[in-house]
This record gives structure tokens, sequence and C-alpha cells, in this order.
DNA sequence: AGGGAGAGCTAAATCGATTTAGTTGAGCAA
DNA sequence: TTGCTCAACTAAATCGATTTAGCTCTCCCT
């Protein structure tokens, strides 16, 4: 039965191939060849000397036929796959979808699609996926929160990330201002004792982050205590890591009347921490997160947090890998692009409370 | 420099491609045919009687050129792409992105990568984002949250949305369930005037969704008073929609005890409307979200809400696709899958307040 | 010596497009 | 009638793999 079929197709030459319908195939209905219809189609130049009416017939039998070039196709004989790869830590955070909808907005656009691997800090899907996405010919890859390391011959764009292999172009916060805003934000506030939730050792922001809150803090004459640090460990993208991290802090007794937390979602948990541990914010400890995700406005108190523009880092990550895949690669490219962060004061911050920092201080 | 290199590589055979090597450059450095080579490095069984030794040789030859296949032309003469795609409406509501969690996991480990495309509800894009996979050949296409009336050659699963179109697998929660879980604990704390804050007219789980709930409200002798049932309006993924909603119950000035919100997002921005019209949760007004997402439990206070499964539909997705796709167009297909909705208890509800009550009922 | 078997390869077709380098026939001028 | 131009096409190469259908030896058996 099968074969009947195949030998009747085969005589009306209008076998089905699942539905997908071929230039072949296209150029056969019209009894044309596959090259007139090409051009056609593409609406190449070389077209000019094809009469109207011959053009509106391929016109018309592409739509009737529903005929949809073969991207592979297209692709391989172009050399051009017009996708891109993205790798991201986690996709579930908000932080990597944040910035992934900024990327995804200005490819889209562009014509271009892409790829998503999540590689949840296995140190064994970091290195393969490049090399993966890499076989599937994509013409550029923007890492985001990830080590880059390998050497391949494509544009790369890493978004916050402390890269600094050849041929990568970083994306970073100003870190420095960041770590600026929040600390003299505190500052102002009367808050001396300060304590600190670090992010995870994996991220790469972390260290960075770190060195700039001892720079500021230095600079505005703050003393950090290293009782009152602790760091963000495991990596579920919820609030309960931060929720840990701030009882470890709470525990070691040592009075603080301030928080900056790694970012938004450990800020949540912490606060959460310190409610259970009877202290109100900002009544007796004020919090600063990190990031600016949608829900930071929303927490009870809202959270005051250093805006870190995401989306816009992700349009910028799109926006330079293009650039840098249409300039081919003996093009001169940016090694380090930085963008502003912003502190954005809601009410989890407030003055420090006297009496608490007098007892902290006695 | 650089120009000489290119002659001399010339010369010997070995341009580089931008530093990609082909089948054909390794087999010319081996001195054998590129047929030879592939099946060596396919592990066919047609290289049985090739010896171990020229194995080796073209082994070491791939690894020492770091040859890797041009999936676009491996694709194209196997008619398979291994690539699936993914619509979304929104990227950053936490939602998509934890159903895309799932579904990647799954997918990737099969060896199968995703093209993602995010609608924003926009009616153009909803429809040609399909065509434009299509043309790509993914071999199926999940879509999240999303209408979906074409119909292409391939498989199709839909989460979460209402759709029938042939050759569509589709995932969705128990509504009624959901709504029964929700609206008997409600009930069992005593409250009667409860408050609706429906989804989105776009959102396919809206409509089916309040169907439920006008259900089970019959069914647990509940009346649902119409000025108590908003709506949220507009398509940012932030709080902020709900907390309109919100305020515009409260405006109308109608008693309640009890607010059940859309999803947990709005939930959020509905607790603030709240607090700021002196309200205070859950003494006055229990709320009651939907999807527990990672911040519900880290509302203040944490919010009781209908689970939704999602990262599990997006696995049971990602599955039903690849499942699907081995099996065939001929083969038998799911239509309809259900997951179940679990009901999450924190401490947003409570008992009705019975004087607040009074004063609603007089 | 002739034939068969198997080892060890390769030529060429194929997937579905694009594109270069033509070919064919009509019309027109000299 | 020859030669030229131009309109309207097309054959075939190409992208980089896979895969079918051989091909050429050598060795061994009878």
């Amino acid at each position: 039965m099968p074969q009947k079929r195949n030998t009747a197709d085969r005589e009306q030459n209008t076998r089905e191939t699942d539905g997908r319908v071929s230039l072949k195939m296209l150029a056969d209905k019209l009894g044309l060849s596959t090259t007139t219809v090409s051009l056609v189609l593409n609406d190449s130049p070389a077209a000019s000397a094809i009469p109207q009416q011959t053009k509106d017939r391929v016109f018309a039998a592409a739509k009737f036929l529903n005929y949809r070039p073969n991207y592979l196709a297209k692709s391989l004989r172009a050399q051009r796959s017009f996708t891109v790869g993205v790798i991201v830590p986690e996709l579930s955070d908000g932080y990597s979808a944040m910035v992934l909808s900024g990327v995804e907005d200005y490819l889209l656009k562009a014509g271009y699609f892409y790829f998503v691997a999540s590689h949840r800090h296995q140190t064994k899907l970091i290195e393969e996926y490049p090399h993966m996405l890499f076989e599937r010919r994509v013409e550029g890859l923007i890492v985001i929160d990830t080590p880059y390391t390998q050497n391949l011959q494509i544009p790369v764009v890493a978004i916050s990330g402390s890269v600094n292999a050849d041929g990568v172009t970083s994306i970073a916060l100003d870190h420095e201002k960041a770590a600026m805003l929040a600390l003299q934000h505190l500052k102002d506030f009367g808050h001396r004792r300060i304590a600190f939730i670090k992010g995870q050792t994996f991220s790469s922001d972390t260290a960075i982050r770190w060195k700039a809150i001892t720079k500021a803090a230095k600079k505005l004459g703050l003393t950090i205590q290293s009782k009152l640090v602790s760091q963000l460990e495991g990596n579920s993208p919820s609030p309960e890591l931060g929720y840990v991290a701030a009882q470890g802090i709470i525990a070691t007794g040592a009075p603080f009347t301030a928080l900056f937390t790694f970012n938004d979602v450990s800020a949540i948990g912490a606060a959460r921490a310190l409610r259970e541990a009877g202290l109100s914010v900002p009544e007796d400890v004020s919090i600063i997160g990190f990031d600016d995700v949608y829900s930071a406005a929303y927490q009870n108190p809202p959270l005051t947090t250093v805006r870190q523009p995401l989306w816009q880092m992700g349009k910028l990550g799109a926006d330079t890998i293009l650039k840098r895949i249409t300039t081919g690669s003996n093009g001169p490219y940016p090694k380090r692009l930085t963008v502003e962060p912003e502190l954005v004061i809601r009410q989890s911050t407030a003055i420090a409370p006297s009496a608490n920092f007098k007892k902290a201080t006695r």
C-alpha cells in the first residue's frame, strides 16, 4: 500500500514529502527551472529580464503551494545561519530572563533567532555548550554571567562576567559606582555597622563587586567587620539562600543596622530571616538589594535597591554581537562596555536606629 | 604577515576558511576520501572493514584540526534538525521562564536545541513565528500560553492554552480542581464575600479558569458579586497590574474579606493596594494567589497560593514533543494531558474577620 | 590457473537552496 | 543573409555533510 502510493505520487510528480514543498517541486509545477524561480522569489537583480507575467505566476504558485525555503539549505549555501547562541546559568531566576528579554527583542527584529542553553553552573556544560553551539553554526555567542574560556572563531559578548579571553566584548555594570551609591546612601542614614551578603563563588560578579564594595567602604571611612559578612551558597534561584545567609549573620550575635545583599532575591529571603529574629525592617535594620527585579517594588516594605539595567544590558549585548557579526572577524571591536547603576530608594532603608546604634558601638 | 600566511596556506591547500575545518580538508590532509573519514567518525557499521590503525589516524587528525561537522549540512542531509521552537508571550515574567526551564532540561539532554521567540501578545508575531520556525526546520513546536491556529506539518504541544487545532497536544492544569481548592479553603475560613481578579483577556487561561471558578462557587454555594470582580489589563509582567485591579475593587466600596487573584504576581501588587487602603493582610483581607512563583513564599506575609507545577509542565511538554517527533506524524498522540494543582497554605489567608464581616453585611 | 571472498577503500548521488556562466530564439540593422 | 543585441531562460557548480553502490587488490581454495 505505501508502495502503491509512492508509485502514484511519482507518476504525478507531486510527492508530498510530509507536506513540505521544495523549490524543485515548485519549479516543476511551473514548468520553469529552479534558477528562475529562485531569482524571482528573491527579487534578485538578475531577474530583471523576467517579465512581470512570469513573476506573477511564480508568486502565485509559491503562495498556493505555501512554499517556504528550507533555511538549512539556504544557510549552508550562504554560509550564514542568522543564529546566535545564548548561554545562561539558569533560566528561572529572573535575572537571566530579564537580560534575555532585552537580547531577544533586538535579535528577532534583525531577523536572527537564538538558541538558549543553561548550564546550572556545571563545569562540563559550561565548556561543552560553546562548542555545541559552534557546531550548529551560530554566528555569535552571548554568555550571561558565565565564564568563557574557549577560543572559538566567532564573536563573543559576555554580559556580567569577568572575561578576558580574546575576541570577547565584556558588558558590565560600573560596580564601583554601584557600591558607592549603596554605601553612601547607608552612610547618609547614619549606618556604621553594615552587614553584607556576598554572591556565590561561582558567580562572576561576586569577586568584582566585593572588591568594589571594600574599595568604596574604605573611601567612605566605613569598616567592614568580617563577622558581618556572609555568602550565598548553593545554586537555587530562590530567596532561601539569602534567608540562610542572613540567619548566619544574625547567629553571630554581632550587632548591625543595615544589610547590603548580593541581589534582590536574597534580600527578600534575608528580610524574612530578620523578621523571624524579631527585627523589623527598616526600623531595626535597613536592607538594600541589588538588581531591581520586578517584585522588588512590591515587597513589604518595598525594597531599596541598586538597579542594574538588565534589559538594556541584553539589548546592548545583542546590538554588539550583531555589529560584530556584520563587521567580520578582522574588524576592531570594543573590549569592554560599561553600563550605569541607579540607586532606587524605597522603604526598606531608613535612618539608623540611634538606640540600636549606641548598643552596637558600646 | 596575515597576507603571507594566507598565500602559504593556499599553496598547501590548507586554507583556513575562518578557522573552520571541513570534512574535505580533513580527508585531504589524511590522503583519504571523505567517505572513509565520515564512516570512521560516525562509527558506522560500514566502517568495520577499516583497520584500527587508519581509524586512529582519522581520530587523531580530527582532534588535531579540531574538526566539528557542520550541523547545517548534517541536518540538511539527514532531514533532521534536532531543533524545536518554543513560543512564549514574555520571557521576563517568571511564568514562561519557569516552564522553559523544565522544557530545556529535557531537550538538551536529548541532544536537541531550541529557539525561543516571545511575542508580547502581538497578533502578527503570534501568527508569524510558527512559520518562521517552521522554515528553520524545527521538528516540533511548543507554545506556552499562546493561541495556535496555524496548521503546520509538525507536532505541536500547547502548554496552558485552550488550543483545539489539529495535531496539537494540550497540556493544562486541572482548573476545576484548582478553583475548588482555593474556594474551599476560603470557605473553610468563613469567607463569603470574595473578590476576584481575572487574567487579561488575551491570556488563554483566563476564560477557562473563570469558568472553573464560577462552577466551583456554585457548587460551594458561594455567590460572586460582579462589583467584586476585576480584571488585569495591559501586558506588563509587573505586579503593577494587580495593584491597579485591586484599587478598582476597593474603589467600589463593596466590602470583601478575601481576594483570589489570577496569579502570584498580581497578588503581590494587590497586597500593596490593600495595605495602602489601610487593610491588613490577612487580618482584614485574605489573599490567595496562583502559580506559586519563587518569591511567593517570601512575601510578607508569605502568600497562600494554588501551585501550578510549571517546571513539570515544561518537562512534560518537552517529553511529549520528543515522543511525537520520534513517533512520526502518522502515529497516534494524546490530545490532552492534565496536571494537578496543589494548594499551598501560607500566611496570607486566615479566618474571616467577623467584625469586618458584620460591617460588610450590614 | 581460475574463481570467490573479503579487506580497504572511493566515486558519485543526495539533501535544497543560490548563483555563475551560459544558451536559445526573436527582432532588427547593414 | 549575416551578425548583433537583448529578452527569457537554464545547466551545472556549490555549500558540507551522509550513504549507496561499487572498485581494486590480495589471498586462498580447488
